[in-house]
DNA sequence: CATGAATGAGGATTCATTCAT
DNA sequence: AATGAATGAATCCTCATTCAT
């Protein structure tokens, strides 16, 4: 009869874990593909119990998509906050990006692949959070048009997209083949990004 | 079962049909979220109708994957073999994998995104498939280094890749906003992976 | 529109053979666990065109116990009525009951395990056609026990069951081994049931 | 899966119940022919609550057949072992053999009837449980013949067969008519196995 | 005669979720 | 704080049967 502390900083860790092991279940089977007794196996734990921790498993994966990306957001906030040049920014942006998928229990690719499964109502947050980044990003790309750091013809919104594009293709890699290394995938999809494919003066 | 004569033209048809069907579902609901009832409906036969169709759920999400990759396969062979200019190959192709996107029932997204839920054996013939893709572009960016029309260090495998993940990316954007253009995106597209992003004197 | 030759010497041919394949299919999966396909594929035609020839699956199987009895009551009919010693008739019995395992398609089988699972309104020709056998045979003891020829307190009742008992036992495993011999088996069982297993001067 | 404990005393109850359930039903309805559901309604629970019981109906009857075989043969080692004459072991025997048709749940029907639909893999245990108790009645029908207690040509691997076969079909008029009664049909059994239907010495 | 196509009901199995303890 | 037990709905698939052609 005593009331649940679920404030309690055991619970809140142990809750952490959760969704963790959830994040691992979903990128690995997918939403769908997942049941509650994997997250739970994960875990270490009784299927039952686990929802002592979840309220349900579609609410799982909000709290998956959340944790992915309130991390992501907060980093790209941090990088573009500092006096650097856009160069510096974008490796650092991306570098980031890319380090979130080796870490964070694979929430990021949980984010990409598995956030639509959601009803409408769940997305809320995190389409803002998605948004926030975008438009950071697109914001960066404004400014250095403007400073003559990148084309002055430059779709900014196509642009911070298709380096989303880039480094989320990149960063389900990074996460299926353990042999790849992070700087170098981070400092050739910087090179390409920037650069392209074709001969160009600035690398010479 | 041995003597059935599946070969009429009527078969074929329906049955063609209800591979795109699946597609359509699988695309909007995944592999695992999606029901044979969703595809029956989507038919508009019985659920159980479905099976003289089809072997299985899973058999249909191969066919799926297939039908995908045969026709991407075959018009990047096509391409990769006329006498044109790299940059219009690219082109070429680039319009091709994305103009896959908005044909083939969304086929290409449920190969992207579906595919690894299939077990290992199912996917012997989609592997061999993805690899000649790979492997065409991949030795498109040789030659062109070789010519000179493409950056002398480039790594030709990131750079196929990234061209596959871009391109798979905005393919995705373009089932979900049907606002965007194809050839807008595929000129867009070409211009970042040639050129990058920063001001060059190719273009000017 | 011509009305169906159900007559014609073909059709009743091609019947016969469907219930033979149904004898068959059913000896081996047993009644639940066989299907309308399986018949049809064995019979080499399609599973729809298999009504052409049966009414229902249980509508076979009622054929088929009954194309086993009939056939077998006949014999035993046949045995009884001839003039021959006691000892004689039954080896006659047993090497026609043993014997009509290895002909028929497997129908007998079929009938001793599956018949129960026909519908009480459809068991009744079977049933008397079943308890004419074994009235036969009961008979037939009944007269040796008055000639003297069986022990006067004979269970007659007991030893007619106890034959055929015995009898579908080792029907089935010739069914199951075929190096079994049936002239082999059949003096073995007549040995066995008029003697048992004890030393007696009737064989010294 | 790793971490459950189904290793409670209330666990292991119910589960036997749920096994003795899945015996009355096959042995009315055959396997093929019984549904999970008449099993759950048996047992007094929700179909889908069965499976926490069993594994799969398949399973179910592999365990319904070793629960059979387990206790026959358990009571035939014990009965062989004793020194006491052939005829007492035989008529040991055969009661323990009749009486484990009313006992059981009716598992020993199932065994003889259906355990064919397993799997070969299903069925390895069975068959070395099978074997097991076929050689023990043989190897007491060969010291007999040495003793002299049996006829000295006597086909051991037959008349072993032939009791089994004998008790098999008493065994399931048993079951299906509960007006005879075991003590009765042991003890005929018994005298037919041994002696026969002829007029004999060794009785008078 | 025979078939291809379709149906709809039934069946095994899985699973998210609940809840008493 | 955690679990074992149970539920009932959903889901994949099979199958007996029908019927137009």
């Amino acid at each position: 009869m005593a009331s649940l502390q679920k404030t309690s900083a055991r619970y809140q860790q142990q809750r952490q874990r959760a969704i963790e092991a959830a994040a691992t279940v979903f990128a690995d089977k997918g939403f769908h593909g997942a049941s509650t007794q994997d997250i739970a196996s994960q875990l270490g734990i009784q299927q039952g119990s686990l929802y002592y921790y979840i309220d349900s498993k579609e609410a799982a994966l909000e709290e998956v998509c959340l944790m992915a990306l309130r991390g992501y957001v907060a980093q790209m906030e941090n990088i573009i906050g500092q006096t650097l040049s856009l160069e510096v920014k974008l490796a650092n942006t991306i570098r980031a990006h890319l380090g979130s998928y080796r870490e964070h229990n694979e929430a990021m690719k949980v984010h990409n692949e598995q956030r639509l499964y959601l009803p409408e109502q769940r997305r809320n947050q995190l389409k803002a959070l998605g948004s926030r980044y975008r438009q950071l990003l697109e914001n960066l790309f404004h400014e250095a048009v403007i400073n003559g750091d990148l084309h002055p013809d430059l779709d900014c919104h196509f642009s911070a997209r298709s380096l989303i594009g880039l480094c989320n293709y990149w960063g389900v890699m990074l996460l299926r083949d353990h042999k790849l290394q992070l700087e170098d995938i981070s400092t050739k999809c910087l090179q390409q990004f920037l650069y392209g494919c074709t001969p160009h003066r600035n690398n010479s």
